[in-house]
DNA sequence: TATAATTTTTAGACATGTCTAAATTAATAT
DNA sequence: ATATTAATTTAGACATGTCTAAAAATTATA
């Protein structure tokens, strides 16, 4: 059974090798995890001689599949917390962060899923994220993020790339949630920001901004 | 802010000085942690540089006022989530100990409240036992254990003394729940055992029983 | 009251996870 | 190909919380 401290490592790891299980470096992580990457490598040699993770001295590491499923199902409790404190405590989308990194290292099979079930299985934490099944299986999602969106068009926010207050709460400023309906006005060459309309109100959104936001094209 | 360790040591001594504010012993500590009792000296040492017990080698430890409001602050968590867990996520009373001596430990006080509001404030846990308020308040309670029941009579059960799986099974197979409706038949003067009658069926229970057993008579 | 038994504390060790500083390896540039 | 730079690992230290074994203090007993 892996320590909290363990699982923030197997998450970490998850969270930079992508889709495409992508070799993470000891830095990435140290920078992640704001530790120090001497550190980290202590740590990454303790995950391998677990079994948890792939790794090559000087070359960087991978999750096994068992560090995968560990990760994932961090993943799953997290973002259920997330639900639970938005959906039914009445928490703001911006305060949850915080709460559900305490809350994802309870150990217990039986209560996540009864919150799942009492949740009515979610397929979404409140920032559009996928939040995986039992079995570790993700929601498919075909979300791209608002600042590849070439032409003027109408889309839909399914998700936020970011969880941290400030960017949401100036999401919540442009009136900008999951669900809402956006329509693509112009797309600035000089600097890739956006002219977007939302309820008939105009406003303008930078690039950085953007990336953070995935939509899907109505 | 106390560790999680320091709080399960703030909590034990709470729970070993009972109401008379009693002294408790590096022993008593050790045996209610499962622990030794040379650690128990270390930690002592340390509590009490933080202000949060008073200590006197060789004599015993009390908790100051900080310590006390945050052990029954933890306190309070505890039986919040026991509610949460029995009342809305349908786990059984037997079930919920363990889980929730992990929620007990999670830091925030606006989730508590919030839990706490969810829950239509509830004075009481599932075992019966008293919720503090936001203030560190117990809701007054005149509950007598079962044993020192002398004459025959009626009483209601409103709360158990033992958390434990084992025990909370027994009751179950006896049918006594909170607020189990009791009629005393006999007292057994040999051996203190107790012969009762629930919904018509006559049963017979020992001493060790009736002394986790809280009633009030009716 | 002196001695025995018990309780409590101390000393020294260990495991976990962190850090700084130094050494090593890999990548980059000349 | 060699020198420089960057990334990574190791060595040694520290803090937390635990333990065993031994010493000190307290309590009980004769």
């Amino acid at each position: 059974m892996p320590t909290q401290t363990e699982e923030n490592y197997l998450k970490a790891i998850f969270k930079l090798s992508g889709n495409e299980k992508e070799l993470v470096s000891t830095n990435a992580i140290a920078e992640e995890l704001e530790t120090k990457a001497s550190s980290v490598s202590d740590m990454v040699k303790k995950l391998s001689e677990k079994n948890l993770i792939n790794y090559v001295k000087y070359q960087g590491v991978s999750l096994t599949n068992e560090g995968r499923d560990l990760a994932v199902h961090i993943i799953r409790k997290h973002r259920l917390w997330e639900v639970f404190l938005v959906n039914r405590l009445n928490f703001k989308w911006d305060e949850v962060h915080d709460i559900a990194e305490q809350l994802e290292h309870i150990r217990s099979s039986e209560l996540v899923n009864k919150l799942d079930a009492f949740l009515c299985y979610p397929n979404y934490d409140p920032h559009g994220d996928p939040i995986p099944n039992a079995k570790g299986e993700f929601p498919k999602t075909t979300a791209i993020p608002l600042s590849e969106v070439q032409s003027k068009s109408k889309v839909k926010v399914v998700a936020v790339e970011l969880d941290e207050p400030g960017f949401l709460n100036y999401l919540d400023k442009l009136n900008i949630s999951i669900g809402t309906q956006v329509e693509i006005l112009e797309v600035n060459d000089f600097d890739d920001s956006i002219d977007i309309k939302i309820d008939d109100v105009q406003r303008h959104i930078s690039v950085e901004v953007a990336e953070n936001i995935l939509i899907s094209v109505l």
